[in-house]
DNA sequence: AGCACGCCGACT
DNA sequence: GTCGGCGTGCTC
């Protein structure tokens, strides 16, 4: 009997490859274990084994595989149905499931090394320019990559000269695959065994007299190894002794010394024994066991709790229960309010069991930490992680917590699996029969209208911890104070009053200015021309900071123009402004303060989010000025003042969700005011400030903001009300993609009817040179989802088949919100 | 997605 | 005349 394979490789394919394998293999393959296989003409790739069987393929013959990478699986039964149910739900592969799923470490790929024939004698004569250049290089390095071919030739297209060399038989090419992962090892030393006798030693020592650097190593080696009673790492060896790592080395060459080496974790906890979790109060405690209860019911719970209630506590509670019982737990957060903070604090209380997945980790670190999650290793009981954790390899998960669940950035957008990691962790839960608690002090709509459609479990906490006050939010009017001449700049009297009020209190402030759609953009005052990005179809905006000119979406960038390109004039404006104006307002207003700014160009690299955060916290700043960052579950003692500048441009976005955003998003920054025993301010400067939604942020109610959008919602038909699959199509030709959207528009309508919505171009209609359009599909509830996808996907293959459209790119996202 | 094969414009 | 552009088709 013919044994066979079914293989997940990462490209966006839909279907799965089959392998052939022998006896042996089909005995020791296993779903989930990693295989080398090679792919397409020369390639070799890495797959996951999806099924061993031995059904031949009728339609072609199966290949070998190359190589068995691993003697476990490295993916478990359960991932393999998340991701089935991903690519189900999310319309995509499999394959793109498995790229986003693993660190990149365990997915090799094959380089093509280029190796000089050595069999035989070549005839320089018959070689071209270009040639002769690879096969000269090739006996200074025994082998190149394709790469390096393309720096000696100083061309992008190398394949046609490596195909001519082969064909003279000059060269040959070999397929390398290398294990990217490496396990890190640390030096260790300790005396070599032949001094292991006490008369030996002595020898030694006396012999060492004369060399008194070496005998001190000899001697600090001892004194540490009877401290620490454990083994002595050489770097710490030379650090202690004060002996150069020559020394050392000569020490090991006379075998006197000798070294080995361990593998060590990157990611290591060095704290202090664990604290005791901390008293729950009277609010805590009942919302604990209203959590507990609901979960009788319902494996989903959504806790209420408004900011600043101490929800961390309790899920500290909860965690610590799940725990007890041997259970894994999932703590998923938003990756912007995975900080320093909240791991600290979670690290007191359970050490070195937390285990954090970023994405500002390196890819070993990953594996080291998808490796714990894999062996149910006691270092990665609790993973608090990002999005993307919720594809470790759990086996045996007791609790998910999803943080801050209202916060859009579950939702992967690109590339594909657009999946939304709080709904896939629903269903992650679902296959552990583990519980979930999505917490959040402005749930999304759609959570909580789970919730009040008794799909979900519900529980509130409605006070601040130690009975603090919400903050007291006051809307100024700026047309009025416009018109009043009241306005320095973008600040209103209101304002500058409190500011200087605050200030003199030795409190802090926090200034929120939301850069979305209301960047500062350069304008000619004489003709109104705005310099434009050559790919995309915005306006290019100003960056004080580097003196630039920058497209948000593609990363163009060029120098500060000096005059209007248009027309001539030098007399250029800024429009619009950003926190970079703010803060330089502020500095005016304040000279004797101490301003900052956190955004995205002020937090770039590893740690530039924690020194603003550490230096907010230490009091160094007196005044920060930010943008969506400032939200996210930051807990500032001395904040007492909070200043959003224009809430205008939140509200006025083109976006179903554009309300409950700004609601969301004003209450989260409400809530960084007056964390402590002082009642925090809160002042939103808006040119209309009987807009609903600034009536409900100012009085705090969630409830009547819930009902209104509601209200919203099943009249426009759109989420929670209705499903939705956006589609977007992307082509560098404007005619092509239009004239294939308005056919699969059409196609669609006689299906949808009128569930159908567009093609539109959208607001910003070329990214990256590609024109854009969208077309949007709304699914009643009563509408089978899967049917609608399959129908979805029957005329997407319609579509594929024309060969006008064929080079158009598709992009379906279900739930694109 | 990559990558190879195959057919038309601009350069030594 | 070749080099290299990207349209088209395939990957077990």
């Amino acid at each position: 009997m013919s044994y066979f394979i079914d293989v997940i490789i990462p490209v966006p394919l839909k279907k799965l490859f089959t392998y052939r394998i022998s006896v042996l293999e089909s005995d020791f393959l296993k779903p989930g274990m990693r295989v080398a296989v090679p792919f397409g003409k020369s390639k070799i790739y890495t797959g996951i084994v999806y099924r061993v069987h031995n059904e031949p393929p009728t339609a072609y013959d199966a290949k070998d595989i190359q190589q068995i990478l691993d003697d476990f699986p490295i993916v478990n039964e359960k991932q393999l149905q998340l991701w089935q149910w991903i690519s189900n739900y999310y319309m995509c592969t499999l394959g793109d499931v498995m790229r986003a799923a693993l660190p990149s470490a365990f997915i090799l790929e094959s380089e093509t090394v280029i190796l000089k024939n050595k069999t035989k004698a070549i005839d320089e004569a018959i070689l071209k320019d270009d040639e002769f250049l690879v096969y000269e290089a090739l006996h200074h390095q025994s082998s190149l990559k394709i790469h390096d071919i393309s720096n000696i030739l100083d061309k992008k297209n190398v394949l046609p000269v490596i195909k001519r060399l082969i064909e003279k038989e000059v060269i040959s090419v070999e397929e390398e695959v290398y294990e990217k992962y490496k396990p890190k090892l640390v030096r260790y030393a300790k005396l070599h065994a032949s001094f292991s006798s006490e008369e030996a030693l002595q020898k030694l020592l006396d012999d060492l007299s004369r060399a008194p650097k070496q005998r001190q190593v000899i001697m600090t080696l001892f004194s540490v190894s009877a401290t620490t009673k454990k083994p002595v790492k050489v770097a710490d060896l030379s650090t202690q002794s004060g002996a150069s790592t020559a020394i050392i080395k000569s020490l090991i060459d006379k075998e006197i010394l000798e070294e080995y080496y361990i593998q060590t974790d990157r990611v290591q906890y060095s704290g202090d024994e664990n604290e005791a979790t901390k008293n729950l109060n009277e609010y805590q405690e009942v919302a604990l066991k209203e959590i507990k209860n609901a979960f009788n019911k319902h494996a989903v719970t959504l806790l209420h709790g408004v900011t600043s209630s101490g929800k961390t506590e309790v899920y500290v509670k909860l965690i610590e229960d799940v725990l007890s019982k041997g259970k894994q737990v999932l703590y998923l957060l938003p990756e912007i309010a995975l900080t320093a903070q909240l791991i600290t604090r979670l690290q007191n209380y359970f050490g070195e069991q937390v285990a954090v997945f970023h994405s500002k980790y390196s890819s070993h670190e990953r594996v080291e930490v998808w490796n714990h999650v894999l062996n149910n290793s006691v270092k990665a009981r609790i993973v608090l992680g990002a999005r993307s954790s919720i594809f470790l390899p759990f086996d045996n998960l007791g609790l998910i917590v999803v943080d801050e669940e209202h916060e859009q950035s579950f939702k992967q957008f690109d590339p594909a699996p657009r999946y939304h990691a709080r709904d896939t962790a629903v269903v992650l839960a679902n296959m552990h029969e583990a519980k979930i608690l999505l917490g959040s002090a402005t749930p999304s709509l759609e959570s909580y209208f789970n919730a009040k459609q008794n799909k979900y479990g519900f529980v509130e906490i409605t006070k601040r911890y130690n009975n603090v006050l919400m903050p007291d939010i006051e809307l100024i009017d700026i047309k009025d104070k416009f018109k009043k001449k009241l306005m320095k700049g973008h600040f209103s009297d209101r304002l500058i009053e409190e500011m200087t009020e605050t200030l003199r209190e030795g409190h802090q402030i926090i200034l929120f200015q939301n850069r979305r759609g209301f960047s500062p953009i350069v304008e000619c005052n004489t003709c109104g021309n705005s310099p434009q990005c050559p790919n995309c179809d915005v306006s290019l905006t100003y960056h004080q900071y580097r003196n630039q000119l920058r497209c948000h979406y593609c990363g163009y960038n060029s120098v500060m123009i000096k005059d209007c390109a248009a027309c001539g004039s030098a007399e250029l404006d800024n429009k619009g402004f950003g926190t970079e104006q703010i803060e330089e307002e502020v500095k005016l207003l304040f000279p004797d303060y101490k301003v900052a700014r956190m955004d995205l160009d002020t937090t770039r690299g590893k740690y530039g989010y924690e020194k603003i955060i550490t230096a907010l916290e230490q009091q160094e700043i007196d005044v920060l000025v930010g943008t969506q960052m400032l939200t996210k579950g930051l807990d500032f003692r001395n904040v007492k003042l909070v200043g959003i500048m224009n809430a205008d441009n939140m509200l006025n976005f083109p976006d179903f969700r554009a309300h409950e955003r700004s609601f969301q998003l004003m209450l989260q920054v409400s809530g960084r005011a007056g964390r402590t025993d002082e009642r925090g301010k809160v002042l939103i400067q808006t040119y209309n400030p009987y807009h609903n939604i600034l009536q409900q942020v100012s009085t705090n109610n969630y409830v009547e903001m819930y009902n209104e959008q509601m209200n919203d919602r099943y009249n426009y038909k759109y989420p929670p009300i209705y499903k939705q699959i956006k589609i977007t199509l992307k082509h560098k030709d404007y005619n092509r993609v239009d004239a294939a959207s308005v056919w699969l528009g059409k196609a669609l309508r006689q299906v949808f009817k009128d569930y159908v919505l567009g093609p539109e171009s959208p607001p910003i209609s070329r990214i990256r040179n590609q024109f854009h359009k969208n077309i949007l599909i709304k699914i009643p509830k009563q509408q089978s989802l899967s049917k609608t996808k399959k129908a979805i996907i029957r005329i997407n293959n319609s579509f594929s088949s024309i060969k006008d459209f064929r080079s158009v790119k598709i992009i379906l996202n279900v739930d694109n919100f």
